[in-house]
DNA sequence: AATTGTCTGCAACCTTGTTGCAAAGATAGC
DNA sequence: GCTATCTTTGCAACAAGGTTGCAGACAATT
């Protein structure tokens, strides 16, 4: 609890109940949430636009990252420098079983090749399967 | 035009004009386009429904494809043969000066190691950067 | 040309993104 | 610890998609 105390006084934010839980449950959770999951794991209910607005705040500081899924669906994570901190490179695994989203290493993945006269600033790669949780029983990890 | 009217009847659908436009605008299309970009480049205005429902079913047929983009921006594009149709990668460069997304051969990409346990069925890579076509001048080609 | 089944347009509703404004809360100085 | 100030929150409201049902229009078939 510290640490999101400290990272809110880094980002010269106001320790507010909305932001200290948001960061909670994001940093708690081993998959990236949407907007719905996060509220929902979320004990008090705060106003959608609320949550909007800090979710908004936060991916502008780069406190989390969102992930664009197929079907105008969004995730969001905690933004760690063990994975999801390379500067331009985003892995993500979603899993068609469970349909969590896991952010994965950067350095698994090798930079392709471009056309002639293309220059690439960020690479984002969506990985679609089965997770690691889902793998054996084939029964999703999350219900 | 007999490739629109030949494809409508390989996957029996009726030689709609709403239909025949739409493909006729996104063959004809460099880019994928977005559905209001779709909808301006078409030269009868179909109602937003119509427009929905035939890219649903395009999608679900294959005949197209769509890229989630960040920010709720989804464009469409036929699929190819020759570029788009790599039975698991989809590989596409979004412009960041004229926004425009290209499909690329999916063969320039490699497919990642994963962690353990982690299976993929398929790969989407969104790469940002600059086209060939902004390169130089650095003027976007659309306005 | 008539029939049948599909497609289109309209109305309607839901979700998500977004803004303005006023009330409530956090921070800083006294 | 209390007040002033600036920030954050909740509410209302609207825009843009996504989505469905239904009835009239249209395409394909006989």
């Amino acid at each position: 609890m510290k640490e999101i105390a400290s990272l809110l006084v880094k980002k010269n934010l106001a320790k507010t109940p909305c932001r200290v839980e948001i960061l909670r449950t994001l940093i708690s959770s081993d998959t990236a949430l949407s907007e719905q999951e996060l509220r929902q794991k979320m004990t008090h209910d705060y106003d959608r636009t609320t949550v909007y607005r800090t979710l908004r705040n936060f991916l502008s500081l780069g406190i989390i990252h969102s992930v664009a899924l197929e079907g105008n669906d969004v995730r969001y994570a905690i933004t760690r420098n063990s994975e999801c901190n390379s500067e331009d490179v985003h892995v993500h695994f979603h899993c068609n079983k469970c349909t969590g989203v896991y952010c994965l290493e950067a350095d698994i993945f090798t930079k392709p090749v471009l056309p002639d006269r293309f220059s690439a600033a960020n690479f984002d790669l969506i990985i679609n399967g089965v997770c690691e949780k889902c793998h054996i029983s084939g029964n999703p990890h999350d219900s």
